[in-house]
RNA sequence: CGCGGAGUGGAGCAGUUGGUAGCUCGCCAGGCUCAUAACCUGGAGGUCGUAGGUUCGAGUCCUGCCUCCGCAACCA
């Protein structure tokens, strides 16, 4: 915590290769780690950000089994539409490759060539259900089969979603694959495992003892898995899609995946510098930090570590930032049910706004607590905080300079007692935004951030240059002069944050290379420097625009709620007889409308062949025009006791479908027949 | 009784070693007009999930309970 580092290494968590990157991985992950790295980066320090695709592992063959290609056409997809995405969005890595790289294939295999050979791995033959129609051993999760506990016919091969309990595959009765469909047989294999037990002690201390300074969520859930006891966990796997294990008589096994992915960070090193790279994993001098979501807290402090503890030679994470998770309008972030707001999807119809998601997702980052993503808060963040605050303010400051100066930087005199007052007040701000990002504390930093502009726009409220401009042009010269300075100071202090925004303060001021520590000075420019061309740093969102990403939000979830719709269960059997009691008639809609202070309630006038029957049916909210009812022909009971409802009585119950949405809808005949007719 | 995190004004969040509850947005009123009806000032609004306990004093410590999220199956 203390201790000083000569350089930083900063990984992020390397997305897996199986479907585009959404704001829930951004907001987790890879904003946080490149407002740190730029961060850094500006302040001279050394600094290195990788990151890559996760490509191997089982669910990426499974996919591409089901689409009729090859792993590598998925990982290839993925893994362009991913890295280009990123690189769109201004996500620094030094280096995005992926773990099918020649170098990592090496690199990995050779790590567990280097603990084998040390004697750090256990050996161990087991039995597992292996499919003999899809020819591969099968992952608990891909076994189903009756749950012993509460016979739930659907259990999985590690849990029972029906009663919880967790099992094992072996566990269930009448197990099959999910894969063919076929029973699966017990079949001996053999894997290595890495002896998590023999770490405990050592992990307990270097986690639980020395880095009492990781954020509360990290330090919770480690002490968890600590105090729980720790396991042998196999390292290899049956599969045809991997690092192969570099052993004798290892054929058709791979390393696991979770084994294999990071040491990508580490490939992916080698790969940026082939030569020095041992520096930045090797070297004392070196701070190593994962920025991770929280579902790999366990991977990177204690299983990843134990790795690195068991090859001898590597450093350690000096720090695991690790978010909690970003939900969507409310509900959890799916690929599988399209629940997310995609980043190329965004970038293509948000162009040139990165700024303002990067804002957004930092500015309601879920640092401590799972947060919410709306896209109204979006809108209202965009236009309240980013138009309102800071652009409004380089625009002021730079319209103010075009109208009285020419343009040109006017030259400052000195400084009264309100001027020294916001002087003193810009000095915090770097000490602040310092502070808070050197403790993983985005949002915070960033409210710091933008409290320069707030700095900069009482500024000028107070001080009012239009006034002054008609009295004291020196007095206006000052003025404009320390507003264009903070303008300058905004443009470093925004940086990490905006990075693009950023570039086009600069772009306006005709300034470059600005470095973080000149935040606070006020000689940033000087007298004279013509500046460019102003245009609008930010842009309203408009109502519209947002209606348009909801409105594809709920299409969304119609089309889940349709797809994930399954009938009601079928009643117990009844008798011919019970059913002849009831009579079911069709009926001509006569009348049809509201019944007044009822919101639900619709009141039918029909035509029963008989005479005139009137019923009352709670449908109104799926019928906000009756009117479209009368004439038609519906079917209704006709022998329940008359009920009041709302003071009037109603003679039966008209029949209605009830849609997966709930909503409902009124039963007609497919052929007109005379009013009074029996349903039979 | 598996474990970890969270539950603070309408929304999103701060609250460090216990001492009169803060910030951003929204809302209301006023001011200003250089500015993308933006900006500045002031105000209303919270019995800090809940029930107990420790203490002169608790959002902050202890206990019980409730709710939400996550936990070596994919997923940040």
């Amino acid at each position: 915590m203390s201790k000083q580092f000569k350089r930083t290494l900063i990984t992020s968590a390397l997305p897996y290769a199986n479907g585009p990157i959404h704001i829930g991985h951004l907001a987790g992950v890879y904003v946080p780690a490149d407002i740190y790295t730029r961060y850094l980066r500006l302040k001279g320090e050394e600094v290195v950000h990788i990151g890559g695709s996760d490509e191997h592992g089982v669910p990426i063959t499974i996919r591409a089994r089901k689409e009729g290609v090859t792993p590598q056409d998925i990982v290839d997809r993925y893994h362009e539409l991913i890295k280009k995405s990123f690189e769109e969005f201004g996500i620094a890595f030094d280096i995005y490759s992926r773990t099918t790289s020649d170098i990592h294939k090496k690199t990995a295999s050779d790590f567990f060539r280097k603990l084998y050979d040390g004697g750090k791995f256990i050996e161990q033959e087991t039995e597992q259900y292996y499919d003999e129609e899809a020819h591969q051993f099968l992952a608990d999760r891909y076994i189903t089969g009756t749950c012993p506990h509460c016979k739930n016919e659907n259990a999985y091969g590690d849990q029972c979603e029906a009663c919880g309990t967790s099992l094992n595959a072996t566990d269930l009765i009448n197990p099959k694959s999910t894969l063919s469909g076929s029973v699966p047989v017990m079949r001996k294999t053999k894997h290595w495992y890495l002896p998590l037990d023999q770490y405990e002690m050592w992990l307990r201390q270097w986690i639980l003892e020395d880095h009492k300074e990781w954020k509360t969520n990290v330090y919770g859930q480690c002490k968890s898995w600590l105090d729980a006891g720790l396991h042998p966990r196999a390292v290899t796997r049956d599969l045809d899609w991997g690092v192969p294990v570099p052993v004798e008589g290892a054929e058709g096994k791979v390393l696991y995946v979770w084994f294999d992915a990071p040491i990508g960070y580490i490939s992916n090193t080698i790969e940026l510098f082939p030569n020095d790279w041992e520096k930045w994993w090797k070297d004392e001098d070196t701070k190593l930090v994962h920025f991770i979501g929280k579902d790999n807290i366990v991977f990177h402090c204690i299983v990843f570590p134990a790795m690195l503890k068991a090859d001898g030679s590597y450093i350690l994470p000096e720090n695991v930032p690790s978010n909690e998770f970003l939900n969507l309008e409310g509900d959890k972030i799916s690929t599988s049910r399209n629940w997310a707001v995609w980043l190329h999807e965004y970038l293509e119809e948000f162009p040139d706004k990165q700024d303002v998601l990067r804002y957004v997702l930092t500015a309601n980052a879920p640092e401590t607590k799972d947060n919410d993503f709306m896209w109204k808060d979006f809108q209202a963040r965009n236009n309240n905080e980013l138009v309102a605050v800071l652009g409004n303010f380089v625009n002021r400051a730079l319209v103010l300079t075009q109208k009285y100066f020419d343009n040109k930087v006017p030259a400052r005199g000195t400084y009264n007692e309100y001027d020294e007052q916001t002087i003193s007040e810009i000095a915090t701000v770097r000490a602040a935004v310092e502070k808070n990002l050197d403790n993983y504390r985005f949002r915070e930093a960033l409210k710091e951030a933008m409290n320069l502009a707030r700095i900069g726009n009482k500024y000028l409220a107070d001080t009012e240059p239009w006034k002054t401009a008609k009295t004291d042009m020196d007095r206006t010269a000052t003025i404009m002069n320390l507003s264009l300075q903070i303008t300058a100071n905004l443009a470093i202090v925004f940086e990490p944050f905006l990075p693009f925004a950023s570039q086009k303060i600069k772009d306006f001021l005709q300034v470059n290379n600005l470095k973080w520590e000149q935040i606070g000075d006020l000689n940033l420019l000087l007298e004279g420097h013509e500046l460019g061309e102003a245009s609008l740093l930010f842009e309203k969102i408009e109502d519209e625009t947002i209606e348009k990403q909801i409105q594809k939000l709920l299409d969304t979830k119609k089309e889940n709620e349709a797809n994930e719709y399954t009938p009601a269960p079928i009643k117990e059997n009844v008798a011919f007889d019970d059913f002849g009691k009831l009579d079911i008639r069709v009926g001509t809609v006569l009348e049809c409308e509201k019944v007044p202070k009822a919101d639900k309630l619709l009141r039918f006038l029909l035509d029963d062949g008989l005479g005139k029957r009137t019923i009352l049916s709670g449908i109104a909210e799926y019928y906000p025009d009756p009117q479209e009812l009368v004439g038609k022909q519906i079917c209704f009971v006709a022998n329940f006791e008359p009920r009041k409802l709302r003071g009037l009585m109603s003679e039966g119950m008209i029949l209605s479908a009830q849609d997966a949405d709930g909503s409902l809808s009124v039963i007609q005949t497919s052929r007109e027949v005379k009013p009074g007719s029996t349903v039979n």
